[in-house]
DNA sequence: ACCTGAACACCGTTCAAGT
DNA sequence: ACCTGAACACCGTTCAAGT
């Protein structure tokens, strides 16, 4: 058998720093702040606590980096965002709404805000997160024809809707499939 | 030779609910929150982990002991400046401030302030507390003359200045033996 | 009633040694 | 370059056994 040319496998592999990353993520999606340990993280990539200490100084720097790799993909879907403006406003709210609503994504969210409730820095990147989002819905509320006042005030109700949903569901989620478009046409009410 | 009559011995004596709390103020006090731990309190009072164990249920519920103690602690005095009405204000003032600034309480008030930031309870307690304080500084105020709300505005001041130096001020503490008299006079011109 | 002593689980960190 | 394996320090918790 010739070695596969395929790099990226689950097991045998060797890890790059975004391995960790990326299990971290899942750490916090089902443990919360709390759950974020080395062994758990190892148990996960199936590596001992040596391999951590090569890829970061410790844990501290570890969680530097993931606060910063959130960041980085929350700026992500923010371009895409803005990216929208030739696309028809309803659609991309509607785009808004499903991206934030995915059920993959809550328990992350959650994590994230209970962990920015005793870290600084993880706080900063919530709230800038926030802005950007929010700067986006009232855009999308603008480009349909709403006043500046008036698309403010539906993006808060918005954003804070979307927001509630987080902490109010229960993880189970099973989340109602035409919510969503039902709750934008009451929110695109003139 | 006898037994002594004298139970109450730092060696040799069997501990009492009390002695932990008390061990648990003086690590408050140097150490901060994160100085609350079973091993150093069994390092300063001579006895092993068991023995916290027979105590307590556990870790939580010797904090909360420990929080209600304070509290206690606090509600004594607060009686006890309440039992001064008859005294003169200027010179009940002068009471309260010096045992606000006695450096001996600073580094344990400063602790209970940054724990609250973490825990509920001990925010509850302490916001119980400054609430007393600040009325007694106010009726104080009023006593000695000032309208409603100039004692409003002076008692804040004072209180403020009071919480003001438990942060600002290092720990190392040498605390200007006339100051609070100075301070006092300042704030009580009319 | 109060405490010792030993053990366990958990977690972060280090480091020589392997491939 | 990347990881194992073993060790260490720290900390909370349990419990049989002692006085």
């Amino acid at each position: 058998m010739l070695p596969s040319m395929t790099p990226p496998r689950g097991s045998g592999r060797r890890l790059s720093a975004d391995d960790w990353i990326q299990a971290g993520f899942a750490l916090l999606a089902d443990g919360g702040p709390n759950a974020l340990r080395i062994d758990r993280l190892c148990e996960r990539l199936n590596v001992t606590k040596g391999s951590f200490y090569w890829h970061f100084t410790d844990m501290q720097g570890y969680r530097s980096a993931l606060v910063e790799a959130w960041g980085s993909l929350h700026d992500q879907s923010r371009r895409a965002f803005e990216d929208m403006h030739d696309v028809d406003p309803r659609e991309r709210l509607a785009v808004l709404v499903r991206t934030l609503v995915v059920p993959q994504h809550w328990a992350l969210e959650r994590a994230m805000r209970v962990w920015a409730l005793t870290d600084e820095a993880v706080l900063a990147s919530v709230q800038r997160s926030d802005r950007r989002v929010l700067r986006a819905v009232r855009q999308a509320f603008v480009d349909y024809g709403f006043e500046p006042e008036d698309a403010a005030l539906r993006s808060a109700v918005v954003f804070a809707t979307v927001v509630g949903l987080l902490h109010a569901s229960d993880s189970t989620g099973e989340a109602p499939q035409e919510l969503p478009e039902r709750f934008l046409d009451f929110m695109l009410r003139p």
